[in-house]
RNA sequence: GGGCGGAUAGCUCAGUGGUAGAGCGCCUCCUUUACACGGAGGACGUCGGGGGUUCGAUACCCUCUCCGCCUACCA
């Protein structure tokens, strides 16, 4: 391989062009490969086919990211990372950009008729599915088995309809006449889930009078006046003394020939709220519904299904409903019926699909069942057979699930899958699994296919065993069933983790997977969910491949950004994006702690990130450097180390996998990814590959041979750790690195394991003292202003004789690191002095002129190591704390206390001597 | 109204019953032979308020305030 001299000094973040592959065979050996060509039998395709799609969010790439990383680490443990994925479902988002399309061109599905609106349904999704597929490979994703299906596949369809017909003939799916949330502008039934609350909105609580047949007037309230044609009832408390005369009386009508029955409600009325009389609309409000069916009252529709007003509503017919919403109250000022208006703030339900008002209408609908399938999920959890992480989530799953509703599973779309249901001329509704020719209850032979689909979570919620090939007993099914994780958003644990649970243990009688992952949702550095609208959606590529300001504009503009989104997207990246990577992105989305609900993905965290892989490019290439001519070669063995800073960097080398290890079988790949940022900036290159120089120029053959022998196999061993993380720039290292027995490419290498015996707490130890030495005297050189060039006199002070032979041994090493000479002893002469953990360094003054400066400087040390004394000295003159704290503690604090005062005894003398 | 979560350095967030951590930002110095996408040094926190438990609370319990998210309802 390359040795350094041909790696450029800067590290190209867009190396990830070369990409290395993993196959492997029925034995479960992985091999690799960085040819892409390479169909070595049975070759497993690295990517999922192009069948799939899905919203284009980064998100997205957060999730196979974290995805990625599980099984590159499974498949280094040597595990066969069979893996399966979370697949894109087929459904909302496509439909919401259609339709939003259709409608920026002034046009809706129903004018384009339906051949052609699901032509265009298809080319979007096949659009956006080559675009996931860029985005996960671009990312690195290496994915051993995937399973991503497309849930409108016509195998697919046969699996939901089996499905449905089950449920239908179980009982779990019905059909009832209810009130549901309708959607006016794509005349749809929508579910809860999929009905948006806006707060605050300003409305009118608007007050009528309706004339009593028997003379006199009953004030009503209402937000919605032209629900007033739909009126069959008023409503009063029965506690309430000022219209318990009116019970069993009726009002009149102001337009309509209605006669209206005043009811008693105690659960429906509030006394205290609005006029206490309540105008009942049973077709057009949940909560008057229920009313009306405990007494019976007329349900009247009176809007159709376009949100225009019907032939039910006399003069107002065709208005569109906020039209005929001042029309009814002009008509009832006009009658001298109007009774005030107050401003009113209320939440107003939209469609997420179209931003509408919803329509609460009575309507025919399919249904599903959710208790008795929710139970068994709700077990399901409670026994740890299924685990949600973060485990925060398991409460609020156990709380949905518990007050769960039937679902309306029918949609009135064009996209979707058809429910397997028709009707004779007699309104006999049959379903069944093949189409029928005939009604089987009279034979007529005119029958009608239910026009209506299935909600897509419905399909979605199959998924981890239709597309697995059920209901045929399949070897895949019964190989991958169930799976080990679930890996997505929390945003979606009710849409589908839920209905995938229910689904899963009602057809396969046991959970679909063992862990639910759930990530926190990706927005941008403000908090603020992203959005195409606002512009600060970021896209995956754009931060991995770079993109300038004219790019962005121009995607944002073709994704439907408004105005003000092109304006963010300006102000804030005015120059767009220079390439960071995709190590660097890879690396940023996992160092977020997966507890948070929110990623504030900041383009500056990449960039540190990307600064990472530099600093890591450069210890590498100092490295090979250094090994270049030598014999030194990584066997994948810890070699023997005598020396303290090859001791002590093994130790810290076997700190940083034990955590890394241990994040990863956790899922806190935040964890895993600190340790081992922090190992290599702040251990390997501070520290260690610092005091190499010394060692390697000291003219000592042995310790150099050490030295190169432990280096190799750290940088080895710690690339091998971070692949998982960051593939691109790890193989493209290790490569370089001459190594012995250590398989052929990193992606297929083993991972480093921890092993207790490794650690080396003397080593640990020592090293403290000698960092604490070398920091101390950069200390004082920076607080003396004195330059790097020009050498500096060190003496050096050892509490102990354990400190007082380490300063010696390491001597040289000081002395290079420092830029001084060095002696060990007592201070002499004109010094400054600091002290850290028993060690104290004098540096001497002569020919510096001495300052005010440096007294101020000691003074302020010693200040501080009063103060903590003081406060030490207090907690163990505490009788309590003495007798009730544990020993180590107290032990602890005592040697602290003795450390501590031989430092001030120092500062104190240096103190004196500045003053003298 | 109900549920869940949050409040820690200027910003974004980790964390722990034993005298507070990271990244970014800020200040000073340095182009030293892996790296200026860098190095050395430095400043900065009554860990939201108030109670309680404890020898000891930022952490555990209670309470208040503020902020998110979910959910129900508002004639």
């Amino acid at each position: 391989m390359p040795p350094a001299a041909d790696m450029p000094k800067a590290y190209d973040p867009t190396l990830s062009e070369r990409k290395w592959y993993a196959y492997w065979d029925e034995h479960g050996f992985f091999g690799a490969s960085n040819d892409p060509q390479d169909k070595r039998p049975p070759y497993v395709i690295p990517m999922p086919p192009p069948n799939i799609t899905g919203t284009l969010h980064i998100g997205h790439a957060c999730r196979t990211t974290f995805e990625d990383v599980l099984i590159r680490y499974h498949r280094m443990r040597g595990f066969n990372a069979l893996w399966t994925p979370g697949t894109d479902h087929a459904g909302i988002s496509a439909q919401v950009v259609v339709e939003r399309q259709l409608k920026a061109e002034g046009l809706t599905r129903h004018d384009l008729g339906r051949e052609k609106f699901l032509e265009r349904m298809w080319d979007w999704r096949r659009q956006s599915g080559d675009r996931i597929l860029e985005q996960k490979r671009t990312l690195g994703a290496s994915a051993d088995w995937t399973r991503t299906k497309f849930t409108m596949d016509p195998e697919m369809s046969a699996a939901v309809r089996e499905v449905f017909v089950r449920l239908y003939e179980e009982g779990l799916i019905y059909r009832a006449t209810r009130l549901v949330n309708w959607d006016v502008a794509t005349q749809t039934v929508l579910s809860d889930l999929e009905v948006l609350t806006e707060e605050n909105v300003e409305g009118e609580l608007y007050e009528f009078a309706y004339p009593l047949e028997d003379g006199g007037e009953l004030v009503v309230a209402t937000t919605r006046p032209e629900t007033m044609l739909g009126d069959t009832g008023i409503a009063i408390h029965p506690e309430d003394a000022r219209y318990s005369h009116l019970h069993g009386k009726f009002a009149k009508h102001p337009f309509l020939d209605r006669r209206i029955p005043i009811v008693l409600d105690a659960e429906l009325v509030d006394i205290e709220l609005g006029t206490g009389a309540v105008k009942l609309t049973p077709a057009h409000d949940f909560n008057d519904f229920a009313s009306g069916k405990r007494h019976g009252l007329e349900e009247i529709s009176i809007f159709t299904l376009d949100g225009k007003m019907n032939e039910l509503t006399g003069e107002f017919k065709g208005l569109d409903r906020f039209v005929a919403r001042k029309a009814v109250k002009k008509k009832l000022a006009e009658l001298g019926l109007e009774r005030g208006s107050k401003k009113h703030l209320m939440t107003l339900p939209k469609s997420e699909r179209s931003g509408t008002v919803v329509e609460p209408i009575i309507s025919t609908q399919w249904f599903m069942k959710m208790e008795p399938l929710a139970k068994p999920a709700i077990e399901a959890v409670e026994s740890g057979a299924t685990q949600i992480l973060p485990e925060d989530w398991t409460k609020t799953y156990y709380h949905w699930m518990r007050n769960i509703q039937d679902w309306c599973i029918s949609r009135q779309l064009w996209w979707g899958h058809n429910i397997p249901s028709w009707y004779c001329a007699n309104e006999h509704c049959i379903v069944q699994r093949e189409d029928p020719t005939k009604c089987p209850q009279c034979g007529d032979t005119q029958l009608r296919a239910d026009n209506d689909v299935l909600d897509t979570w419905f399909s979605s919620g199959l998924w981890p065993f239709t597309t697995l090939g059920w209901p045929e007993n399949t070897l895949d099914l019964q190989k991958f069933y169930p799976a080990a994780d679930m890996e997505t958003g929390y945003d979606i644990l009710f849409f589908w983790v839920a209905r995938m649970m229910m689904m899963g243990i009602h057809f396969m009688g046991k959970p679909p997977f063992k862990r639910v992952l759930l990530g926190g949702m990706v927005t941008d550095e403000n908090g603020d969910k992203m959005s195409k609208v606002k512009g600060n959606v970021l896209d995956p590529l754009d931060v991995i491949q770079g993109a300038t300001l004219e790019q962005l504009l121009e995607k944002a503009r073709k994704a439907g950004a408004s105005e003000g989104g092109l304006k963010y997207l300006q102000k804030t990246y005015p120059e767009g994006f220079i390439a960071y990577g995709a190590d660097a992105l890879r690396y940023t989305l996992l160092s977020y702690s997966p507890q948070s609900r929110r990623i504030a993905l900041s383009v500056k965290r990449i960039e540190g990130y990307r600064n990472f892989c530099n600093k890591l490019w450069n210890a590498s290439r100092y490295a090979l450097g250094v090994l270049e001519g030598s014999d030194a070669v990584a066997r994948g063995e810890r070699p023997v180390a005598k020396l303290l800073i090859n001791r002590w960097i093994l130790s810290r080398l076997d700190n940083a996998i034990t955590t890394a290890n241990q994040g990863l079988e956790s899922y806190r790949l935040d964890d895993s990814s600190l340790a081992l940022y922090h190992f290599v900036w702040n251990e390997l290159c501070d520290w260690y590959l610092e005091l190499t120089k010394p060692l390697l120029n000291g003219g000592d053959a042995e310790a150099a041979r050490e030295t190169r022998a432990v280096l190799v196999h750290v940088l080895e061993t710690v690339l091998r750790a971070l692949h998982p993380m960051i593939p691109f720039i790890t193989e493209e290292i290790w490569q370089r690195i001459p190594k012995q027995g250590v398989g052929e490419a990193c992606i297929v290498a083993s991972y480093p394991q921890p092993d207790p015996q490794l650690r080396d707490e003397l080593a640990e130890r020592e090293m403290t003292w000698l960092t604490a030495a070398i920091s101390s005297a950069r200390g004082l050189r920076a607080a003396k202003d004195i330059a790097p060039k020009v050498p500096i006199k060190l003496t050096l002070e050892g509490d102990d004789d354990a400190r007082r032979a380490l300063l010696k041994a390491e001597a040289n090493a000081i002395a290079t690191l420092c830029n001084a000479t060095v002696q060990l002893g007592g201070p002499t002469g004109d010094v400054a002095t600091a002290t850290a953990e028993g060690v104290a360094v004098h540096m001497s003054l002569e020919g510096l002129i001495d300052t005010d400066k440096e007294k101020e400087r000691v003074t302020r040390e010693l200040a501080k190591v009063e103060k903590d004394l003081t406060l030490l000295e207090k907690k163990l003159g505490n009788e309590s704390f003495v007798a009730r704290a544990p020993a180590e503690v107290i032990a602890k604090d005592r040697a602290r206390v003795a450390e501590l005062t031989t430092a001030r005894g120092k500062l104190q003398d240096a103190l004196t001597k500045l003053a003298g």
